[in-house]
DNA sequence: CGCTTGCTTGGAGTGCACTCCAAGGTTTTA
DNA sequence: TAAAACCTTGGAGTGCACTCCAAGCAAGCG
C-alpha cells in the first residue's frame, strides 16, 4: 500500500551507492525515481530541495509530475559535491539564488567558490593530520597486539 | 548572574579557536574552564560527553568539581580528531567502552581504527575530487568575469 | 475493469549533537 | 566579608538535514 521509495537500507555495508548509475545520454527527461537512481538521494530529499529553493524550476509533465533535465542532474552533481565539503544547505540555497539572479552576482559567486575552496583545502589538511594520528595509533596497537600474543603463547 | 561559558560567538570569522591554547605541562589538574580553553569545546559539551559515556571517570575535588588530568586531555584530543572524520559520537562511545573493557578488546579496537583510517582516506579522496570541480568552476568564473568586464567597458 | 506501481501535496516527526536553563553551592578577588 | 566569577545537576530546548505520513491522482498491464 505504502510507497516504497527508500533506497534499500539492508545491504549498504561496503557498497557506496551502486556506482550511482551513469545516466544514459540521448535523453533530457527523467522521472523522480530515475533521478533517485542516478544521485542516490531519496525522492523525499529531491522534493525537499525544491521546496527550500535549492533547485531551479523543474519541468512538469502534463499531469504535473516532475521531469528532470540533464541540466538539473548536473546541478545535483554540484550540490552533491558541495554537500561532501560540509557546506550547509542554507549556503547552497544562497548560491542557487545568486545563480537565478543572474550576471550581477558573478563576483559574489566567485568569492563564495573561492572561500569554499579554501575551506576544502583546510579540511583536507585536518584529515591528513588525523590520518597521521590514526597511523601512529594503529602501529601502536599492532605492536601491543604482538606483545599480547607472545605473552599468551609464553 | 548567569553563567558565561560560551566561547565568544561574535568574532570567529577567520580565527579557528585561538590556537587552542597549548596546555602548560607540569600540572595534572585542570578545571573545566581550563579544558574549555584548551579544547575549544564548551563546558556543556564536556559534561555531556561524560554523561553519555564518552569520557573515562573524571576526578573530582573534595567539593565535587571536576579536575581533568593530562590523560583526559589526551583523550579529548583523540576525540576531537575522530570528530573531524565525521565519526558519530555513538561510535566513539563504543570505542571508549572497549578501552574501559581492557585487553580482550584489542582486536576490535584495532579493526575499528583501521576501518576509520579507510574512511578517512576515502573522504580525503572525495574532497580532492571536489577540489578539482571547484578549481574548474573557479577558472570558468574567472574567464566569464573577464568577458563581462570587457563587455562592460565596450 | 481492477490491480499494482508511481507520483503528488503539506505538514508532522526523527536523530544527531549539542545548547541552554534554573537554582543553588564554591572559589577567588578586592 | 562581600561581590564577582565559577561550578554543579537533571531535564528541556534548538537547529540541521532530512524522513515519513496520509490521502489521493495517474499510468501501464492482463
Amino acid at each position: 500500500m505504502t510507497v516504497m521509495e527508500t533506497t534499500e537500507p539492508g545491504t549498504d555495508v561496503c557498497v557506496p551507492p551502486p556506482q550511482a548509475l551513469r545516466r544514459p545520454d540521448g535523453r533530457d527527461q527523467y522521472t523522480i525515481s530515475e533521478v533517485v537512481a542516478f544521485t542516490g538521494l531519496t525522492a523525499h530529499t529531491l522534493r525537499w530541495y525544491e521546496r527550500i529553493g535549492l533547485m531551479p524550476h523543474i519541468d512538469r509533465s502534463h499531469t504535473g509530475q516532475r521531469r528532470y533535465s540533464n541540466r538539473d542532474l548536473d546541478w545535483l552533481d554540484l550540490v552533491g559535491k558541495l554537500r561532501l565539503t560540509g557546506m550547509p544547505v542554507a549556503d547552497m540555497v544562497r548560491y542557487a539564488e545568486m545563480v537565478r539572479a543572474g550576471d550581477e552576482t558573478y563576483a559574489d559567486r566567485f568569492a563564495l567558490l573561492e572561500a569554499t575552496r579554501r575551506d576544502v583545502r583546510a579540511r583536507i589538511a585536518e584529515l591528513q593530520d588525523t590520518l597521521a594520528v590514526l597511523d601512529r595509533k594503529i602501529n601502536f596497537y599492532a605492536d601491543a597486539g604482538q606483545a599480547l600474543a607472545s605473552e599468551r603463547s609464553r
